[in-house]
DNA sequence: AACCTCGTTTTGGTATCCCAAAACAGTATT
DNA sequence: AATACTGTTTTGGGATACCAAAACGAGGTT
């Protein structure tokens, strides 16, 4: 694989793990250090996360996206739709194995595992149901949301209620696609992209103060 | 401006007007030359356009996106709620010297006005709807869209029938908005993105042969 | 002590250089 | 004549060198 990729994933990775806190400057000349690789590649990376909005320009220089609430209920308006419109498509065209893949990721979240699991789980479900909807844009703007969404969701996953309410949302979306119950799972849908967004601004309202205190900006309004 | 942005730009206008053919290879030395610059900025400015979708990699190296009749029906069924959403919040949001200035310019184009204007406007229609949406993830969705219909656009333009069926269509959406019929401006947007699709597809079938002999690349199915 | 000034350093933008792999073409072999 | 081989050319990927502009700081002025 080129080393532009590994760059990319790498760095991406330390963004959205928050081991880059939001907010903070990034110079060319560090990352060039960091991955003992020349320039050329790490501003081809820099350049692909600026594109999904996980990297930003400040005046000359490069930065972490800080965490914007605005841009949380902007995705939110955004994502109803998208995930409206995947859930009915692939109640029309998703095959009962494909469910069955689904399902096993979702029962492979047991009280037991670690929040990464929940973490990453939760990005995947949505994913996987915009797969089926066999539209390639439907995929990469609900994964593009999701990856937006992804460093908040952090605190989503933190207290066990908002797993198990997530969990549950998502058990109900799958069934109604299995049943083929398109305007129930749409609504379903619906609900869970509104819910989430509320669990997300409240949870990161309660949390302000302390994440600013570990040196991440969060910008936005309230 | 930087000039990779100047090379972006220019190439990008190459591109849509159909000056570089669908399908045509790009090597980054012609552009070194074609541009007079550096492969560094090219580099760049070709990374920008694979992400807008209107260049790919064949292998290791470059061409122009082919017009794909598969990916223009796979953008009507994405277009769709991103249509409808944004007319809607249009109707919740919108100042009515907003909706004046759309509807100046829909007013320029008469009969006597060449293509390019009514290619220019007919994007620019939507993407100043969705503007008024006030949301930033809704504006890009649709310019991305937008862009990726540009260059099969140009057929749709071309016939003063199909020209008028858009401009009415473009004329209903407006209304139902400055009324505040929200629902009515929604089945509007959503029978207007059906309808272009169709019209697309049935011009791309027609002209296949002829542009094919021009060397453009046209794939997907039919 | 506050503020301007000018030289130094650091930054990102660009050009150029080097390399490995893929494409190509000519040639020899069958 | 078809095919396998091999040396050459061309390609994009990466590293490095160079530049102008912005940021920074020490020293001098008020």
């Amino acid at each position: 694989m080129s080393q532009m990729l590994l760059i990319h994933d790498q760095l991406r990775e330390m963004i959205l793990s928050l081991d880059l806190g939001p907010g903070e400057r990034l110079t060319e000349r560090w990352l060039e250090g960091r991955f003992q690789s020349s320039r050329t590649p790490i501003r081809a990376a820099l350049a692909r996360l600026e594109g999904e909005g996980l990297v930003q320009r400040e005046g000359r220089n490069w930065a972490v996206a800080p965490i914007d609430l605005g841009e949380i209920e902007a995705l939110a308006e955004f994502r109803e739709p998208l995930e409206v419109t995947a859930v009915r498509l692939a109640c029309a065209r998703a095959a009962s194995a494909d469910l069955d893949g689904i399902e096993e990721m979702l029962n492979a979240c047991r009280s037991d595992v670690p929040r990464e699991e929940w973490h990453k789980i939760g990005t995947d479900f949505h994913v996987e149901i915009a797969r089926l909807s066999g539209n390639k844009f439907l995929v990469a703007a609900i994964d593009g949301v999701m990856i937006r969404l992804s460093r908040a969701r952090w605190l989503e996953v933190w207290t066990e209620s908002s797993r198990e309410q997530a969990w549950s949302e998502h058990r109900r979306i799958l069934g109604y696609i299995r049943s083929g119950q398109s305007e129930e799972a749409a609504r379903e849908a619906s609900a869970h992209v509104r819910d989430t967004r509320d669990r997300l601004l409240r949870s990161l309202n309660a949390d302000r103060r302390g994440l600013r205190a570990r040196g991440f900006a969060i910008v936005g309004a309230r």
